[in-house]
DNA sequence: GGCGATCCGTGATCCCGATCACATTCGAGC
DNA sequence: GCTCGAATGTGATCGGGATCACGGATCGCC
């Protein structure tokens, strides 16, 4: 509780319910929390409970900004939260989009690239605040919890690679045939995101992302609705996420 | 005394002759292995010296590429190693430059960013080699040396984002300006790139490159030399890099 | 069942940076 | 000093996307 005090309402955004995709733009899911506590006891794990703050987060709620950090480790319970940077513009860039088990936070220790970025509650969120010097302790004591962080952060640098590598690359079209097939569920649709959800997370505009889901529909690749994209030909969306182009 | 052939000289490089750092964009330096041995003893680093093979590796050769992974973690002792993805159409994308003392390897533990890249000796380089069983153990039994591997890639994630956000963010030159302030010796220069290594870096084509330089002569703001610039006005150099600009 | 806030579609322009095509200069080595 | 390859200068052109400016389509809600 002494954490709420950080939950400032910036900016009000309206809820974009991110569905399954790891939020990044592999098919690999960030580490959930459980792989990141496998391997510690019960007596461990209500050692843990013990440090960890549970907090809640309405919808649309900005709950971290730059500069009020507080080094602090993040553990989503429930509720989804985009992570972006923000433009001297106004324009956004997500960076990571987490869903319940992730984990997070500024800090040296495990970086997760919260300088300069903020994190929001896009659906009703409950969460867990540990302090840094917890977290040293626990990587100090328990050897499988370092190795976990180790390799969430692993995942979260090849995973921030790639886009770096896509933005170098490719054109927007190919980056968001990328996405789209990042995003995509069983059922190969991606629903709950506008364009402008979009747009953000491959660093167009919105009128350039309509412009390219439309060709992708006027080439039969996919199915437009109302925030709810559905494949119909996913081969050939590889081929576009694949293309080069600048 | 292998193990002090191996390890002794690596410390002797703290912060650098580059104020600016790492051949990354942000002002502080990659930590260097000192960091990552710090709080072992001498018989510890004995053991770690037998378990690490030291190899040389001459100037211009290509020392690892996708693929050929095994996965393993690389000590930089001398010499400078950029790491670089290829594009289908063979452009290149410098994602970090690493001097003498830099911490570097694929594996799922230290992630990276070994995937899909290639990494160069730039000059004779000197560099040693351990294997992902010695990492883990390593990370089981010293804390320290596992604190020392997050920091690493806390250190390296914070870079990353912060080129994403350039790339999404900023023009070609606003882009320069932030590389040419990053890089600059004590003296506000910048030597031994070409313009090609320079548009590598910041995902443009050598001749937009040369162009930005020329422009920001004209201006007043550098003086250019054969693989040499001498930044004369800091202060406006720095005001393009925060310019926004797309 | 009307109202306001999003979301979505689309045309018209503009401009940065890619791309192509050379000329030139510099350095290292024979 | 000549030669060859890398590094650099520069013009011309093209095109992807940004940007501006709307009108229409939907949804949530009182």
């Amino acid at each position: 509780m002494p954490a709420m005090r950080l939950l400032g309402r910036i900016g009000r955004r309206p809820r974009d319910a991110q569905p399954a995709g790891a939020g990044s733009n592999t098919k690999i899911g960030y580490l959930t929390s459980t792989d990141l506590f496998r391997g510690l006891d019960d007596a461990e794990m209500r050692e843990i409970d013990r440090m960890t703050t549970m907090t809640t987060c309405k919808a649309g709620r900005v709950f971290y900004t730059p500069g009020e950090s507080g080094e602090v480790l993040f553990i989503l319970k429930k509720g989804s939260v985009p992570l972006y940077r923000i433009a001297p513009d106004g324009k956004r860039l997500v960076i990571g989009a987490l869903r319940a088990g992730a984990v997070f936070g500024e800090m040296g220790l495990i970086g997760q690239g919260m300088y300069d970025t903020f994190a929001e509650a896009s659906e009703d969120c409950t969460l867990c605040v540990m302090s840094r010097s917890d977290v040293e302790m626990l990587v100090a004591s328990k050897p499988a919890f370092a190795i976990g962080l180790l390799e969430l952060m692993g995942q979260r640098l090849q995973d921030i690679e790639s886009t770096l590598e896509r933005f170098a690359f490719r054109s927007v079209a190919s980056r968001l045939a990328s996405l789209l097939l990042a995003l995509r569920d069983a059922n190969d649709e991606v629903c709950g995101l506008s364009h402008q959800n979009l747009a953000d997370r491959i660093g167009t505009h919105r009128e350039t992302a309509t412009r390219a889901l439309n060709d992708f529909r006027g080439a039969g690749i996919i199915e437009i609705g109302r925030e709810r994209i559905h494949i119909v030909d996913v081969p050939r969306l590889q081929a576009l996420a694949d293309e080069a182009g600048a």
